[in-house]
DNA sequence: TATGAATGAGTCTTCATTCAT
DNA sequence: AATGAATGAAGACTCATTCAT
């Protein structure tokens, strides 16, 4: 990780980046190599070397980069909500629309989480999502909106009903993000409140 | 996958199985070389190529076999049980304790998902799985238990509560089974009957 | 190399022979396992060494065993015949004949040439072959049928132009072993006479 | 096969070849590992495959290569000579002195013959071969300088003689190529003039 | 910055042969 | 005579990384 980038050389790094992000999802991580990312971008395999230090910091990079923004998306979703639950179901709906923008990005997750040597990046990532979730549950408890609970536990919980529906329809079937949020929200919803 | 095997050959298969599943959930699937399997068991490398083709061929029975195993538990769990719903408390509750004594399978199952080659036996298992929660979810809409619905998408909700919790909760943390069966139990079926 | 076989240990000797021959026809010498071997005999490993101390073995046998029906061929074709022309196409109608029965025969000496194994046995059939037509060539010097020049050079002439036709007409696509006979006994003759 | 090579990896890419055709006709293409080849040149084994995609395609590349500077001595020889039984001379002269100078070549060959994998190059590199003799032989027939006959059988006769004199005089006891090309002619002449 | 070349440890797999029963 | 099981050396090939230019 270089300190300063021309312009160029910033290009260069998100081309990588990019075509990286491509190919790890197309074929996986291992299967895809280094040499198949600098061939691809029709360049030398120093290029490589020179942004990143390794594969691994590529993906680690990777991981990092789209947490950002999927996080992004779901505050600019929220904006100044101010009803707890509502604050939920919107997250739920950036959540799907972010994914159906970045599918390359959740066959990374997905891998990069049965590599320990990823753990840390994913485990940050995903502290910081359920946290954001977390505070919404227990203003939602404070409130008496829902019952007293285990908010993380909770959290995690809506997080799978995410998760899945996120692969099964969105990634695997390009169904519309509409249609698989209605489900998702209702059903999480009404699993808190009951 | 030879024919015939005598005591003697089954013994070592198992073995074989064992051992493997658990360096493929300890290190990992690709990190575990053939070599590593064989010599935990102190035998000559021809002996894993005397019981399966190929690596890959002993991860394809680790899953089958997992999930027959799987199922096999929910059955007896859910036995006669008439009430749809409570037949789907029961699958969560056999579901989470199933994992808890194999937790190994866990992280294979994980593994396979990051890898087209497995692909096809992943499918078929999660589609039996699915099947069966999605049977009771149709029983429960025809008898009005819960509101008409996409049984399908229903199905796939809950079993990614009981992913993640299980991940989370059974396998990370070793949490008691009673514990996290409670609030999965809570969370779907309020999900589902509102 | 057992002195004495049972006459079922024959037939089992008998077999184990041609089943080699044939696959290592088809698919080549070392592409072909003894496990190839054993398994189309349906019976297990130990067989095959019981009967040949190893798999070379087993290739030299076959060379020396169909080196001796060959000639036998010739031998019974030439007869009596005393004209010692005569007798070299009478020779070479025999191997073309022999030839088109034993066509996996030809195959397993193409392969055997290329393996310094078998040099040995190769190169003593060659000599009886060579020599027998040395013979015929010399008294035809003689004789003054033809001019003298090297027999044992005009008999590898002969040999080739045999060798050469046999494998694209014969093996490969089946020809009547009439027609390339004809042929072959006009070019080497008119090649030794003039 | 990499399009782009500097100086200096078109030297290696020669190096690989030169050594790998001597050591696999010293020992054979199957005992001659990748491992033997590069330790022979003192380089890493990536270096191999940088070079060539395979094994295999490296011999592919010998023979094909081989072949090709083969039939530029033939050409080189025959030149503009109008009588057609001569250029069969001379192709036959050319033949002999060509592989006395690239023995190596004709032991690659000999083993591709008994392997499937090669039998494509191979065909049609006899092909090339067969066709520039029976185009002679035709015209020979067509000015009625040899009787009618079929000129690929005629051809392969002739390659036939060519073959295994090479191989026992040539290849097998360094004879003179003068002293092989002599008989090898008047046979083969008087084999088609008659 | 960038390239082509090189490294070499590590992977899966094959197979002739031997052994215990 | 015969079987299933086991051995283990050897082979082709991959690939992240480094280096000389």
């Amino acid at each position: 990780m270089r300190a300063k980038l021309t312009p160029r050389g910033k290009d260069r790094r998100e081309q990588l980046l990019r075509t990286s992000a491509q190919l790890f999802a197309e074929r996986g991580y291992h299967p895809t190599s280094v040499a198949d990312i600098v061939s691809a971008l029709g360049v030398g395999k120093g290029v490589f070397y020179w942004y990143f230090s390794s594969k691994e910091e590529l993906l680690a990079e990777l991981l990092k980069a789209g947490n950002h923004e999927l996080r992004k998306r779901q505050q600019q979703s929220i904006g100044t909500e101010g009803d707890s639950l509502r604050r939920i179901e919107l997250g739920i709906e950036a959540t799907l629309a972010w994914f159906a923008d970045h599918r390359d990005h959740f066959s990374i997750i997905q891998f990069a989480a049965t590599d320990e040597t990823f753990a840390p990046v994913l485990a940050r990532n995903e502290q910081i999502g359920l946290a954001d979730t977390a505070r919404h549950l227990k203003e939602a408890m404070a409130d008496g909106r829902i019952a007293d609970s285990d908010p993380d536990m909770l959290a995690r919980a809506i997080h799978g009903v995410i998760g899945r529906l996120t692969r099964d329809y969105i990634i695997d079937r390009g169904a519309s993000v509409a249609e698989v949020a209605e489900l998702a929200k209702t059903f999480c919803l009404r699993g808190l409140t009951g």
